[in-house]
RNA sequence: GGCGCGAUAGCAAAGCGGUUAUGCCGUGGCCUGCAAAGCCAUUUAGGCCGGUUCGACUCCGGCUCGCGCCUCCA
């Protein structure tokens, strides 16, 4: 029985789908001015090992991540840059593609974004305005009538009287209420615009989520999920907009997952202390993040730093060294081996995947020790659950995936295979064979010196090799 | 000021009212020509103060410290 944790109940809940079998679950993407960084890399990370645990489990999953293609800062950066907004954020949503790829994300089922849905967005503001919960100010902008919407504080927990107007930001003074938030604001020059009951303008940000959520799972849906900042106001407004439009509840269940932290402080983009995801790939292969990511539970803060990240990489190792003795052929999981009932248990409660990594280290010392193909298998098919362990494990051992992708824009090698020209710090994989040959003559003369020299020398150049009663094999450090 | 979250060994991170979490690192051993990997063993825990209990890291209360939201932010 899969419970997850309810942030509007602020406790786990055991999860009961609208429609049996089916899961219909949105989830607050990405505005796309600038390159994603490890806090995007977490939502996606976390939502799509949610929807693989929902399809494992036998659901049929509807998954919807917006995109938001027009804002504030997408068109401040596209006047900096003098290029229209579609333009710059075409570029950045391809990017976001890129990312999400390498780090082994299956495509949400629809990536609605906000310009395209424009439309639904006036239908709604205009429902809005017509049962009197949102209004027309002087400015000709819409805001939403906060006061006028009962449940307004249930998700984040905040009561009107106790919020703290104005002490950050100025109020603006077109608003009836300083709460209220913008529906809709007018044009102003330099800026993209459409065509609406209350003049030419764009939507405030808000208003995009509660549209395609509502247009494309409905008025009430399972889940909704995001990042903990998004709780509010972004998500109290949706709550605010869908609920006041449709008089029925938006989501059963909310979802948050927690911050990337740099130095025990958040990442974000206002505070500037972000790695783009991009960058750490330079330095670390993608399913170490993903590995980093999941290590941590959903809910827990999760701190960034190449320490960490070379801890993640060091346990990845062990895994994959487990599986490297094994062909394994991708089947099905037996879920009553003892083994996959703990790992099913601790998914089902509440995406426990640090308890499920655990799992998958007891397996590993088991296959260690009893060298059973079955009990690899089981491995490596547990790890594809949380979209790990499924590259082929000698080559990712020998670096070779993240050589690949680092690469490939260079056409230095080819990403499908054939005859690669592999390189590691200026040795190639026939450079490699070569040596380690000679290696094996000097050794085969007791010549040690020479054996020993030839591994230094490999050493230095981050190459490891491991004698076998099969021969020597090798593996990047 | 309001609301919320957290504090576990050198580092990271879970479960659990009593029985080995797990990983990285360290140490000793086995294996190896020597290594590496692996295996075996092993050192480091539960912020502080009270309470409940036969028994608490685990439940309750208080305190201290850290973090987050109340502005755009995943």
């Amino acid at each position: 029985m899969l419970k997850i944790y309810n942030t509007l109940a602020r406790a786990k809940q055991t999860f009961t789908p609208i429609t049996p079998n089916k899961v219909r679950m949105y989830v607050c993407g990405m505005t796309v001015y600038d390159y994603c960084h490890l806090g995007h890399a977490r939502v996606m990370v976390v939502f799509d090992m949610v929807a693989r645990w929902f399809r494992v489990s036998g659901y049929d999953v509807n998954y919807v991540r917006n995109i938001t293609d027009v804002d504030d800062k997408i068109i401040q950066r596209a006047n900096e840059n003098k290029e229209t907004i579609g333009e710059l954020t075409q570029r950045f949503i391809e990017a976001m593609d890129e990312d999400s790829q390498q780090l082994g994300v299956v495509r949400p089922d629809a990536e609605p974004r906000a310009t395209t849905h424009i439309d639904a967005m006036i239908d709604m503001i205009s429902q809005l305005i017509k049962k009197e919960h949102a209004y027309q100010a002087e400015n000709g902008d819409v805001f939403y009538a906060v006061r006028s919407f009962e449940g307004y504080g249930k998700l984040s927990g905040k009561s009107l009287e106790d919020l703290r107007v104005g002490e950050r930001v100025d109020v603006d003074t077109f608003k009836n209420d300083p709460l209220d938030f913008v529906l809709w604001k007018s044009v102003k020059p330099n800026e993209p615009h459409w065509d609406s009951p209350w003049g030419p303008g764009r939507p405030g940000w808000h208003i995009e989520c509660s549209a395609m959520s509502g247009q494309h799972l409905g008025p009430q849906f399972d889940i909704h999920g995001g990042g903990q900042d998004l709780q509010f106001p972004h998500h109290e407004n949706e709550i605010a907009q869908s609920e006041a439009t449709h008089g029925c509840q938006m989501a059963n269940l909310w979802m948050h997952n927690g911050f990337v932290r740099v130095d025990d402080e958040k990442m974000s983009k206002s505070l500037g202390n972000f790695f783009t995801i991009r960058t750490v790939l330079e330095q670390y292969d993608a399913e170490v993040v993903r590995f980093f990511i999941l290590r941590a539970h959903y809910r827990s803060p999760l701190n960034y730093s190449d320490q960490h990240l070379d801890d993640a990489k060091s346990s990845l190792m062990r895994l994959y060294t487990a599986l490297k003795e094994h062909e394994v052929t991708v089947a099905d999981i037996d879920w009553q081996h003892p083994q996959a009932v703990r790992f099913k248990a601790a998914m089902d409660d509440d995406f426990n995947t640090p308890e499920a990594i655990a799992v998958l280290f007891d397996l590993a010392s088991e296959v260690n020790k009893t060298k059973l193909a079955e009990t690899a298998a089981l491995l490596k098919n547990l790890g594809a659950v949380l979209g790990l362990l499924q590259q082929d494990a000698v080559e990712y051992l020998q670096g070779k995936a993240i050589n690949y992708t680092l690469n490939a824009e260079a056409g230095k090698y080819d990403l499908k295979g054939g005859d690669l020209d592999f390189v590691i710090n200026g040795y190639s994989e026939k450079k490699i064979d070569a040596l380690i040959e000679e290696r094996a003559n000097a050794k085969k003369d007791k010549n040690y010196a020479e054996a020993d020299r030839i591994r230094q020398e490999l050493t230095d150049a981050g190459i490891v090799l491991e004698d076998t009663p099969q021969g020597t094999t090798w593996r990047k450090v």
